[in-house]
DNA sequence: GTAACTTGTTGAGCGTTGCTCAGCAAGCCG
DNA sequence: CGGCTTGCTGAGCAACGCTCAACAAGTTAC
């Protein structure tokens, strides 16, 4: 009734692959300021200005959509953290960590955000995230020109959970500057893997 | 109706202290298989028997009582992790190390489920956990006999990440022998703070 | 013993949210 | 024009958090 009355603005019609889009970068858009898990439907479908009904027919569920947000979150941090190619492994090394480091100084509520999201709970986004870790795990390891053992392995990944909570703690009160703490965390990552 | 022919299992009436306790510790008792955040009012009473309506009466909202059974793993933990009194720093030290992996072995999924719940996005859970970790970053500081200034404390609570991370994967899967991990644990908890 | 009072306890019901389904309507082809 | 695909909606269900008025099991006062 309210329709036929007041007919509102056209009724815009997208490509699937357009809609999908749309929705995956309004969820982005929330992730600073809502726990993934916790983007509600209708919050996604008002701002897309679709019905929820339509969101269900992109992805088949809740958890589908925010494990697709989580996985487009972790894509564009990879995308901006692996190194250039034809770099020398040591440049790869600190120009990683420096730009870790200066992620998490610009994108400090997404990235915790992605964190948490990641350990919160849910065992889809935690594999998300683990994929990432493992992506760069790998990374780190070739660039160091080291083997790729089990034990390494787990020590890198105790590093990242050093350095997430270090520089996420250092960027919100500088007790340090910034070489020095590039310095510290690369002199705690040989030490541990040498 | 169905209650008048079917008289079931004798009201019972608990004094209110009772009846938090009896809550509480069924939300301890899920919180290894349910993020805390996802226990559902319905299900824990069904498990203790009473109304939905009862469960609010004691705990004014759904976040009030997660947050209580939070608490209460926050100080079962700080009970068994804190040194007993008359010991010397040393051993206080080694001694909360080595009770610390006890800790992480034996209530492996309980101890995750603390974690993720803590860093699970709710800033209340997130409150009790961040408690948690700066009472036991004091404890700590004492028992080394060194100052508890800003830096040192942000290393410490970085190594809190760095050892949860690695006596979980450890536990996992071990890639060094017990002595090896408190050793390696201790050694990067020096180097850092001195 | 019973009336008054306190308080542990419940059932009915409301609003929100995840999810389903039958069907409308916009564009394309014959 | 008729038929087809497909983007899209509205009505509605079930589960969940939460409220509220009222009941009933103990306890105290007379």
């Amino acid at each position: 009734m309210a329709a036929s009355s007041t007919p509102g603005p056209p009724r815009l019609r997208r490509t699937a692959g357009d809609r999908r889009a749309q929705l995956v970068r309004i969820g982005l858009e929330l992730l600073p300021t809502t726990p993934v898990q916790e983007l509600t439907i209708d919050e996604v479908a008002r701002r897309a200005g679709i019905s929820r009904s339509l969101l269900f027919h992109y992805f088949a569920s809740k958890r589908e959509y925010y494990t697709a947000v989580t996985r487009a979150a972790a894509d564009f941090m990879l995308d901006h953290l692996l190194p250039p190619p034809g770099t020398s492994p040591e440049e790869q090394v600190t120009g990683m960590l420096d730009r870790y480091v200066g992620w998490v100084e610009t994108f400090r509520e997404s990235h915790l955000a992605f964190v948490r999201g990641a350990s919160g709970g849910d065992p889809w986004v935690a594999e998300v995230y683990q994929e990432t870790r493992d992506r760069l795990v790998e990374v780190a390891l070739t660039a160091l020109e080291l083997p790729d053992d089990a034990r390494r392995r787990q020590l890198v990944l105790a590093w990242f959970a050093f350095t997430e909570d270090l520089v996420g703690s250092w960027a919100d009160e500088p007790t340090m500057s910034r070489p020095e703490l590039l310095e510290l965390l690369r002199d705690v990552l040989d030490r541990l893997v040498r």
